[in-house]
DNA sequence: TTAGGTGCAAAACCTTTGCCATCCC
DNA sequence: GGGATGGCAAAGGTTTTGCACCTAA
């Protein structure tokens, strides 16, 4: 599964630090705090070694949504629509609908992922927010 | 809303009448058939006019998420993982869960996306079918 | 020792934008 | 006529890759 590298665990560490759902861009600035001369082509590799090893999620699904998330509980999302903030959800997860899912369309679901859309709290009263990417 | 074209006909012809959820180059290599100077750039454009307006659907969600749905009903995804595929579910879509959460969070939800991801029929039984992104 | 990882920079993509010509209303 | 739209090409942004050099096992 790859062997160990300082690098690999710095992005995963600052992945797992926070619930902000970064970018590869974002945890680049941040690991290179601790490893200045680490290279962006490097947290991009990374990040999808971590993505593939299951370590951490890709926001969407799969390694090609730009954002990743540390906490591979299974959770859903709210997203604002507004600012681009991303919230994890503490609603149950419901599995069942990935059985009778496959049992309808004779395929296999491995997962499934749901993300909701609106404005956040500080999106809505206007105090707001530079629209954030 | 914006005044009628041809390049903007045609395009919205051509995401109405596949549901393979395309992408913008997708859409304008069909496009191409009917009116061969059409540039890329009127395709993005319009796209993102087409979606704004709510003619179509960015999948995922907005407009940047890189392929689109001619069927704005409100319904779900299923994803292969291995081919890439995007099937349309006829689920029924609960939007009581909407309000349910805007209520517990204090935010303002307008609607969700439910994607599930797995392995498609052709692609379980080894049929298959490059990886296609 | 050596497969795998790193840094760097270039390349590859994808999407947007500026500019001027053209078209609709 | 005048603002919207189109074609073209250049610019932007993000992600990947080739390559020579390291490094963990």
């Amino acid at each position: 599964m790859g062997r160990k590298s300082k690098q690999k665990e710095a992005i995963l560490k600052v992945v797992k630090s926070t619930d902000t759902h970064p970018t590869a861009d974002w945890v680049y600035e941040q690991v290179r705090r601790d490893i200045p001369n680490i290279s962006l082509g490097t947290v991009y590799r990374n990040l999808k070694l971590l993505t593939r090893d299951g370590e951490i999620l890709g926001l969407g699904g799969g390694d090609t949504a730009g954002r990743f998330d540390g906490n591979i509980r299974d959770h859903y999302h709210f997203r604002c629509e507004r600012c681009n903030r991303v919230l994890d959800l503490d609603e149950p997860v419901d599995k069942t609908m990935n059985e009778r899912l496959a049992q309808r369309l004779g395929v296999t679901v491995n997962r499934h992922s749901l993300e909701f859309y609106g404005l956040c709290q500080d999106c809505q009263s206007g105090i707001t927010n530079d629209k954030a990417e």
